[in-house]
DNA sequence: GATATACTCAACCATATAGTTCAGTATTTG
DNA sequence: CAAATACTGAACTATATGGTTGAGTATATC
């Protein structure tokens, strides 16, 4: 699994976004993170450790408390990717919308 | 399953991130877009269900054949799920970098 | 020192995923 | 009409994933 593989299916669970969601307001210890989770916290874990692995978040110790936080440096290469294709996609789009408005026109 | 859902996961496969670079070139038929990689084209069919499951490809029949095309609806929704965040992690970013910066400093 | 807290780790289960092969269905070509 | 082409679908296998519980470890508090 490359870095890319990674961080694109741990975006693919609700679960893991909604905690990237509740990161990005702040860092949070994994107790607090897991809190509003219909899941035990050690399912939580799991999903913290899948988001560590793909360099999502980082994950520090203080006392007996871990501490997560967002790590921004591999998310950069997702949206890198996704704005390569970005113009592409647009001018599809441009594409679609003239093709459906001159369908449009031709009503 | 909700759209993000099956879009990231989607895109977390290599082989699948290979097929829509292929497809940003110009619309395939299954059998020229199964080509170059080193699986049963069955393999590859099943790769642009996902796909087109997700709302990045849609397979129009032509005949005996389907070609396979970009579609570029959906894939905004990833491009803007990230963008909502770009700003946090763009922010962390310049954080770390000046933090690791005045670690240089202090050399 | 005993107890409570905040976790991790291992084991387990159910389901999903990525791949295969083989048979079958449309469609085109000879 | 027969044969080749371009697929799909079903069945199967192996591995990954998302979740659980229960035991264990490290740290903080009484």
């Amino acid at each position: 699994m490359n870095q890319l593989d990674t961080v694109f299916s741990s975006l693919g669970d609700p679960t893991r976004r909604a905690i990237i969601a509740r990161l990005a307001a702040g860092e949070l210890p994994l107790s607090k993170l897991a809190e509003p989770f219909e899941m035990s916290q050690t399912g939580v874990s799991k999903h913290v450790k899948v988001l560590s692995d793909a360099g999502l978040v980082c994950v520090e110790k203080h006392g007996r408390t871990r501490v997560c936080r967002l790590e921004p440096v591999y998310m950069k290469d997702a949206l890198d990717w996704l704005t390569k294709y970005q113009k592409f996609w647009a001018s599809s789009l441009d594409a679609l919308e003239k093709h459906l408005a001159s369908e449009d026109d031709s009503k």
